[in-house]
DNA sequence: CCGATATCAGGGGGACTGAAATTG
DNA sequence: CCAATTTCAGTCACCCTGATATCG
């Protein structure tokens, strides 16, 4: 393979990016969760009561495509849904006792998987790194 | 948003990748090509000839997942297959000159996506960054 | 017989657009 | 009337597993 094309830097992070979800699949299926529904969970967890809308929004997705992942966790009682008092529209959401509870083991599977991922890199490149990606985004996502 | 989901490497890593991905998509568009497409015309203009056992291994997906892509691209004619004359099996994979002429074009569009991406970052911070990129790949893909 | 390759069949999660209903 | 939210319907590219056939 070419080096102009192995060596370019979007191929890079692709396959970094690439290498963390199969190892997060990996660890997840024990859970029977994939990467987009644990960072649902993750994100309901962080801000209870929040909307579908929002989640979307988090995730950089359309409401419809949320809605689908929502369904599937609802239907599995991890999560739950009630109207919200005062926006009769809305529907706000909450982990169940079950959703709290995979969540947590889920978590641990994938600190370790960071923790892995990470473990021969120092704090100050993590930083450093970080910092560069960021404005890799910024970048990509003006105007 | 807690800090502590938001500054996590992995979560940057996806939002960057995902930056990327949907400005790709977003140029790529004007060739009706998706960003997996691109990567194969792209890579069997680097490797021509190459099967499609090979191009699946070389997008770490499977022989039967590259078919469809492949499947996408031959009625296009974008690309064309003919069999390997030393090994009856194998289907070697060429562009065509339409193929050519719509990755010469593509490229130029990707070029200018990684030239934004990487506008304001050094070449010393791209290298360093590379570099960490690579040594978490290798440590996610132990064992 | 075995390994690599190609291919058919089926399925699934996740993304999109379009359109409609509800609510404030 | 309008904006935001939810939801239904349809579509699609892409990825998977399983099974089968062919070739060396």
């Amino acid at each position: 393979m070419s080096s102009q094309f192995t060596q370019r830097f979007g191929y890079i992070l692709k396959r970094a990016q690439h290498a963390l979800r199969t190892r997060m699949d990996d660890e997840l299926r024990a859970y029977e969760l994939t990467a987009p529904q644990y960072a649902v969970l993750l994100t309901v967890d962080l801000e209870p009561g929040i909307s579908n809308a929002a989640l979307a929004k988090s995730a950089f997705i359309t409401p419809q495509s949320m809605q689908g992942i929502i369904a599937t966790l609802e239907k599995r009682e991890l999560l739950e849904r009630a109207p919200d008092p005062n926006h009769g529209r809305i529907l706000m959401t909450h982990l169940t006792a079950n959703g709290q509870e995979t969540l947590s083991e889920a978590n641990k599977a994938v600190m370790r998987v960071e923790k892995l991922m990470m473990g021969s890199v120092t704090k100050s490149d993590e930083k450093r790194v970080s910092k560069t990606l960021l404005t890799c985004i910024e970048n990509l996502t003006l105007i």
